[in-house]
DNA sequence: CTCTTGATTAACATTAACGTCAAGGTTAAT
DNA sequence: ATTAACCTTGACGTTAATGTTAATCAAGAG
């Protein structure tokens, strides 16, 4: 399985990117599909995977300062608000699930972030395993 | 202490951002540092501490897409050291060095969104004990 | 008082990461 | 064979986050 060839529409369905993006991504060497006689772009399902896997990447950074602004402004006014004790019910619940959407991303972010630690960690203890291999074979 | 101003050649040094990053954020209304009567800027001890606070949330982002190009790049030259198992000591060493490089890279941009979400954590564990408090007084 | 160094605003330039046409081939169905 | 629905390569536009340069003003040293 897994022979199949995908076009460049099915891949944006699946991946969620644009056309436009996936094929800029080609521009940057990021991916190398295949071509049909007429150029068509042809992608594999490991294509797939590893546009899957550019995505995490990029979605564990993603805070711009506008991002940033808004953090630390939540941040202020709750700070005001703990420090005045002035906010009625509502208004507190509202903070309390603001604050609860906060963590929630930035868990998120760790999370792929430990994703790709991981894969790192494991080609690192792999290559320590070669490397004694191969200095067992040197003497 | 602390009621010390500084113009902002001396942030600049401080926190490592260029002149230039500085007036931006300012223009975001990130920071609002204070003036001479000549408009200079003059910034307190607490603008540098929310300039490094900034610096710190960005910088737990930063991945372009041309360092997750080095990223892969770096995986499948590895994993194809694993699967042929060509490869002698310098080499082996070389690639176990920019492994690990790439691990603590990880590990740091991590650490930064976990102070960060700690921050927030601590904030909602306040915000739910007011919350508490308010529902008694409610009564 | 002048000279050097540093600050200010304004404005145009640049890079990354796409968005958005435009002009023209391809494929598949009718 | 034609048409709709894709695909291709330009090429110019856009936004964020600065870099760079220019013209001008301020401050402190000698």
């Amino acid at each position: 399985m897994g022979n199949k060839y995908y076009r460049i529409d099915e891949v944006a369905n699946k991946t969620g990117l644009t056309k436009r993006a996936i094929r800029y991504y080609e521009d940057l060497n990021l991916i190398s599909p295949q071509r049909t006689e007429s150029a068509y772009r042809l992608y594999t399902d490991e294509d797939i995977e590893k546009i899957l896997r550019i995505i995490s990447l990029k979605e564990s950074l993603a805070f711009s300062l506008a991002e940033i602004k808004n953090a630390l402004e939540l941040d202020s006014e709750v700070k005001k608000i703990l420090s005045t004790e002035t906010a009625d019910l509502a208004t507190l619940k509202n903070y309390i699930e603001m604050i609860r959407r906060q963590i929630n991303l930035i868990e998120e972010k760790i999370n792929k972030l430990r994703a790709s630690q991981e894969k790192f960690e494991n080609l690192l203890s792999q290559l320590n395993s070669l490397e004694d291999k191969v200095e067992k074979e040197d003497v």
